[in-house]
DNA sequence: TCAGAAATCAAGAATGATTCTTATTTTTAT
DNA sequence: ATAAAAATAAGAATCATTCTTGATTTCTGA
């Protein structure tokens, strides 16, 4: 690794610290990455974004902060198939829609106040402790 | 290849063709076994459960016959995040439930005469062609 | 019936996302 | 300031899946 004596931790506007999970620089400009721009980015895609800010780090790093941020309940996977892991900052009770024309992935909210058992006939005795709802499909604008 | 001169697809009590697919007879080991377990196997349980009856079966037969059946519409691929695929022979709309003490994966419906939009917030001009939902949690029996 | 043509299969190589390993650097605690 | 702990970069390893190739089987149409 090559040394780099500009890596402090020092920021303004910005908590040195989420949910227990120390916010190093890395870290930081990762979930910077994900509020600021909300699609639902690869790893690949954090990667190459950051990459603008901390040209020197690496794609294994990105995965490690992907990975400390979800595990510190900071941001969630979403889960299409088999393709590559994608990262959603929204942290409420949400499913996905993969728009199939523009490949855009929405966010698609419960109506407020439902719960499961008003629309899935669950087995007696299950609690459920997390949800991945995902739609396919195509939007028709006007 | 070693030649199978009792390869013949003659088969009493089963299709010959299936949705314009032709049954060979591994197509139809693999897919006999997903009916007769139910328990959305791997494609690598598939293969070590079908190689009792076809010991000359490759791993690389059963993901083509699984993804045949998948692409005729006979069976369906579920996803638990990005664990190895599992198959499902139950064509009705449904979801899954991971019991996460037990291991298993159950089928779970939706509450008869449900839409979406009871219970979803879906953008308008929305046209929704694939559900997918996954739960995970535990049952408790009396 | 029989000769292509087309489809299927087995085996193993290739691929690609993710994880792991290790050496180095940075941060924290004393 | 020092030692221990945590985090990072780089590249190797892993594992599910797909691809390639040559053999085998099935189909089609004289
Ligand atoms: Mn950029
Ligand atoms: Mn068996
Ligand atoms: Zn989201
Ligand atoms: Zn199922």
């Amino acid at each position: 690794m090559v040394s780099n004596s500009d890596n402090s931790n020092e920021q303004e506007d910005f908590p040195q610290e989420i949910n227990g999970l120390r916010m190093t620089r890395q870290r930081r400009e990762v979930y910077r990455s994900l509020m600021a721009k909300r699609v639902h980015p690869t790893a690949q895609d954090v990667f190459l974004d950051v990459k603008d800010k901390l040209p020197q780090i690496s794609l294994a790093t990105v995965y490690n902060c992907l990975e400390a941020l979800t595990q510190h309940g900071i941001i969630r996977q979403v889960h299409f198939d088999r393709e590559s892991c994608r990262y959603c900052p929204n942290l409420h009770e949400h499913g996905h829609f993969h728009d199939q024309s523009t490949g855009k992935i929405l966010d698609v909210a419960f109506k407020p106040g439902i719960r499961l058992e008003d629309f899935l006939d669950l087995p007696p005795g299950t609690t459920v402790s997390n949800i991945e709802f995902t739609l396919r499909g195509t939007i028709v604008t006007h």
